[in-house]
DNA sequence: GTTTATAATGATAGCGCAAACATTGGGCCC
DNA sequence: GGGCCCAATGTTTGCGCTATCATTATAAAC
C-alpha cells in the first residue's frame, strides 16, 4: 500500500486530522459529534463538512478510554441456534440499538466454565451492564460480575438469589401447570423425555414430577433423560426407544421442549399412533410450526421477546438512573392446549 | 459506595496496581499478558498471583489505542430471528472464538440504510475485519468498508464483484435445479409463493422462472410475492389465497423457503389436499423439520455453518498472511428431493 | 579477559479522544 | 461604563495500555 496522506485512505482520519481541516480545535470537533447543540450553526457546518470529506469515523476505543463510557452491553446466552434464545435477543437487540447501544454476544454452549471465560472476555471491553442468562455461574465468575461494578441482568428463568437483576418466569412452575393439563385431559401414565438437561429442563421436570406425585402417577422409570443437545431427530428417537422399552403403558408424553415434541409426533405418525387419541403430546416452549403443525401441539408460550425488551430497558433506565420497578421481574408464562392433548 | 483503594472493587485495578503489588514494571504486566514467553518464571508466577488477587481484568480499549489491534470481527447480518443465520454465525462464532477473535454482531434488518449505520458502528470499534451479508450495500457503506482498509467477505450469495472475498452459492441456480427437478416429477403447473423478496430470494424466483421458460411453462400469474417477512403462519395463508385464485390450476408449488413451505404443507393437510399426489410442494433452505415432517418436504441445502466457518477462517488466515485459497469461494448446494414432490 | 550475542527487564512516549478548566467576546444590567 | 453572565470555543491533561528503544545481567565465543 502506499503512503497517503492524512484522510485519505492510507491511514485513517482522526479527530485532529477533522479540526485541522475544518479550522476548529479538536474539542470543537468532539463537540459536534456527541454534544452538537454546544457549538455554533457556521462551526457545526463547517466541521461536518470536514467529516464527510475525509470519512471521519470516530475511534471507539479512544472514546471508550477518554470517557470511562463503552456504549457496550455485553450478553452471554448458552446457544446460538436455539431459537428460544433468538427471539430474547432480538428484544435486547431492538432495545439496545434504540438507546444507542452495542450488544457484544457471546456463546457459552451451555458449560459454567466457558461461560467463566467468556465474561471475562466481555468484561475485558469495559461494557456498561451485562445480560446472562440463568444462575449457573462459577464462583469466579459471580466475583468478576460483582467487581465489575455494572448492572447485571441474569435472564430466562427466575432466580432465588440473583446477582443483581433478573427476568424470567418459573419453569418449575411452568412444568407443574402443563403436567395437571394433562393430567386433567384424562391421561392416565405419562412419560417426560428430555435432552440437554440444563437447569431450566431439570425444573421443568421438577415441576412435571410434582404435579404427578400429587395424583400418585409419577413413575421415575417413565423419565427419559439424555444430556445431548435438543432436537428433531432425537425427539424421534427418544420416542421410538421410550415406546420400544415401556411396550403400551404409556398414554402421553410431555417433552422438555418443542424440538423433542415435534420429532415425537412425526416419529408417532410413522409409526401410525393416533396423536392425540392413543397418545397426548406436547411440548415447551411454542414454537411457530407448534400452533401450525397437525395435530397442533400444545405448549408453554413464555414471551421471550418481551423478555429480552424487559431485560435491556431495565438495563437501559438503571444506566440512566430512571429504573423504578423491582429487580426481580416474573414474565409469567401460558400454558396453550392444542389438539395434541385432547383426548376425549 | 464507599471509596476504596486500589485494586478493591471500587476502582478497578489496572495494569499499574499489578506492577505495584508484583513490584515489577507495568510493561513486565503487559508481557505476562500477551507474551508470557518473554517473561522469567518467576516474574510470571509473581505477576499472575497479582492478576488474580485483584481479579485484574486487561482494559481492552486501552490495548486497542495502543496496539491498533481490536481483536474484534464485526458481522452485519439481515435478521436475527432467520434460523438460515444462526447456523452460519455459529460457524463464524467458532473459528473466531478459537482464534481468539471476539465477534461484534449487529442485525440489519433488511435494510441497506439501517446497514449503512450499522457498519459505521462496526467500523468505529476498530474491527480487524469484517463480515457482511450480500452485495446490497448502499454506495456510501461500500466506500467506508473499502476506506476500512481491513478484510471484508461477503456472504450468504455469490456476486459478480464482491468489495474483497466473497462465500456463498447461487440462489439462481439452486431455484433452477429445483425446478427443473420439479417438473422431471411430472408436475405441469408449478407456481412460487415468495416472501420478504430480498435480493437472494429474487435469485431463486429468477433460477425458478429460467427452468419453467425453458419448457415454456412459466406463467407469470403463478408467481405470488409479498414483502412481508416469512413464517410458518404467512405460507399457509399464501397458498390457501394462491389456492382460491387459481381455481385448481396449480398442481405444484415451490415456496422461497421452508417457513412458507411448512405453512403450505400444514395449511393443505387442512384443507384435505394430498401432498404430494394432489399438490406437489418444495421449499429452499432445509430446515431439520423438513426432513422429519410426513410427507416430508424437498428442500435445497446449503452447507450454512461450514459457510461461516469458511468466512471466519478466510479471514483468520488473511489476518496472519497465510490465506492461500481463491477470493471467492462458491460453498455449494444440494437439491434434496423427498415425499412432498413424489408424484409418481 | 575482552568482545559479542542473547535473554530479561525497564523507561519513555504516544495511541485518539473527552473531561476539566481557561479564555474570549458579546449582551445586559443598573 | 464597570461589572456580570453566559455562550462558544480553546488548552491542557490523562485515560490504560503497548511499541520502541534502552539497559542490565548472563552466557558464549575466541
Amino acid at each position: 500500500m502506499e503512503a497517503r496522506k492524512r484522510g485519505q485512505s492510507g491511514r485513517k482520519a482522526t479527530l485532529v486530522d477533522v479540526a485541522e481541516r475544518a479550522k476548529v480545535s479538536a474539542i470543537t470537533v468532539s463537540r459536534v459529534i456527541n454534544h452538537p447543540d454546544k457549538v455554533s450553526d457556521e462551526l457545526r457546518r463547517r466541521v461536518q463538512e470536514a467529516i464527510d470529506a475525509l470519512g471521519y469515523i470516530p475511534n471507539q476505543s479512544a472514546s471508550s478510554l477518554a470517557s470511562a463510557r463503552s456504549g457496550v452491553i455485553g450478553v452471554a446466552i448458552p446457544s446460538l441456534s436455539n431459537i428460544v434464545f433468538n427471539d430474547v435477543l432480538r428484544g435486547i437487540y431492538d432495545v439496545a440499538g434504540a438507546s444507542g447501544y452495542k450488544v457484544l454476544l457471546v456463546d457459552t454452549h451451555y458449560s459454567p466454565l466457558e461461560e467463566e471465560s467468556m465474561v471475562r472476555t466481555l468484561l475485558s471491553q469495559s461494557p456498561e451492564a451485562m445480560i446472562i442468562t440463568g444462575g449457573e455461574q462459577t464462583g469466579a465468575c459471580q466475583r468478576m460480575l460483582k467487581n465489575a461494578n455494572v448492572p447485571v441482568v441474569q435472564m430466562m428463568e427466575l432466580l432465588e438469589n440473583p446477582l443483581d437483576m433478573n427476568v424470567g418466569f418459573s419453569h418449575q412452575k411452568a412444568g407443574y401447570s402443563m403436567a395437571e393439563q394433562i393430567l386433567k385431559a384424562g391421561y392416565q401414565r405419562v412419560a417426560f423425555i428430555g435432552a440437554r438437561m440444563d437447569q431450566r429442563v431439570q425444573q421443568r421436570l421438577a415441576g412435571f414430577r410434582e404435579a404427578l406425585e400429587q395424583q400418585s402417577r409419577f413413575d421415575n422409570k417413565l423419565v427419559f433423560t439424555t444430556p445431548q443437545p435438543s432436537s428433531i431427530a432425537l425427539g424421534g428417537e427418544l420416542f421410538r426407544s421410550m415406546m420400544a422399552s415401556t411396550n403400551g403403558a404409556v398414554d402421553a408424553v410431555f417433552c422438555c421442549n418443542d424440538d423433542l415434541a415435534l420429532g415425537a409426533l412425526f416419529e408417532s405418525q410413522r409409526m401410525n399412533i393416533n396423536v392425540p387419541t392413543e397418545m397426548g403430546l406436547c411440548g415447551f416452549n411454542d414454537f411457530e410450526a407448534s400452533a401450525f403443525v397437525n395435530p397442533s401441539l400444545s405448549s408453554v408460550y413464555a414471551p421471550r421477546y418481551d423478555m429480552g425488551v424487559k431485560a435491556a430497558t431495565m438495563i437501559v433506565e438503571v444506566l440512566k438512573d430512571e429504573y423504578q420497578g423491582e429487580k426481580i421481574v416474573d414474565i409469567g408464562y401460558e400454558v396453550r392446549m392444542r389438539q395434541s392433548t385432547h383426548l376425549k
